[in-house]
DNA sequence: TGGAAACCCTGGAGTCGCTACAGAGTAAAG
DNA sequence: CTTTACTCTGTAGCGACTCCAGGGTTTCCA
């Protein structure tokens, strides 16, 4: 299995294959010899599992700690517990602050609705006006 | 007001504040004698200005578009309209997908309540069991 | 058989929005 | 007069890619 076929089996573009391996998450493969990368089954299943682990945002460095747990699977898995944890409670504080951004992007856009006339807009009084230490939700929250 | 008074009076950090000197978002201060930047409210207002914008999670590009659209007040607002709308349709779309992961999130961490056992961990499990094309509702879904 | 297209390689630079130096000079306080 | 606090420029680093230049190789089709 050359790189291409990789990329295409696992939808992970040919340069991210590199990095990936580059990074040490994929195991550095055989290589043909006119120095093509040779992919097995295993290289296979870790991209995708260190691409399962991206979809839920997980950084590299999380991502990399797994692996070496997958690959001593003697160890307990009270590491995994914490890793998904602390990664649960990252997702949720950034969940929390936009659904905050959002109300706010909500209520600018409400500002303009209709009057497109000049320099009168809502939305860039509403803007500015920040500048002027008036009240503002968003300074507030922060 | 040297840099560190902006600083203050903002909670912008001052490599911050030469960062977007340097990006075009501050006009370039005069300079007292000794080279030393200096600004006046109108800078005090620009930044809280983009501040703001970046509280919104807009792009430093966006943001110096916005200020264009404030530097030239005889245009109609139908761009500042359109930037704020794609905003939002950008921070909504990454909102769901943040509620998509957090699920995953909960059900993955479900996999390994309680028993903390060897090599049996349901987390690592479920998230090799990815790579053998198995059902796994993150996959589908992207 | 020839030549075009598709593939592969390495190494380095660019992206975004900062942040953190290094190494120098200037100002304010005690 | 010394210490501390501030300021300057310029460059490098972060994370997770993405893209490019400039080469080599393979595969396909006429």
């Amino acid at each position: 299995m050359r790189i291409k076929a990789l990329s295409d089996a696992t939808g992970v573009e040919i340069e991210t294959i590199r990095f990936y391996e580059k990074q040490g998450l994929l195991p550095a493969p055989a290589r043909e010899a006119n120095g093509y990368r040779e992919y097995g089954p295993a290289h296979l299943e870790r991209l995708a599992f260190v691409r399962h682990c991206r979809a839920l945002d997980m950084s590299l460095a999380d991502i990399a700690r797994l692996l070496s747990l997958v690959d001593s699977p003697l160890a307990d898995c009270t590491d995994v517990d914490l890793l998904v944890d602390a990664q649960l409670t990252r997702v949720r504080a950034r969940l929390k602050s936009m659904r905050a951004l959002e109300k706010q992007l909500v209520q600018l856009r409400a500002q303009c609705s209709g009057k497109h006339a000049g320099d009168e807009c809502g939305i860039l009084q509403e803007l500015v006006s920040a500048a002027h230490g008036e009240a503002c939700a968003c300074h507030a929250e922060r």
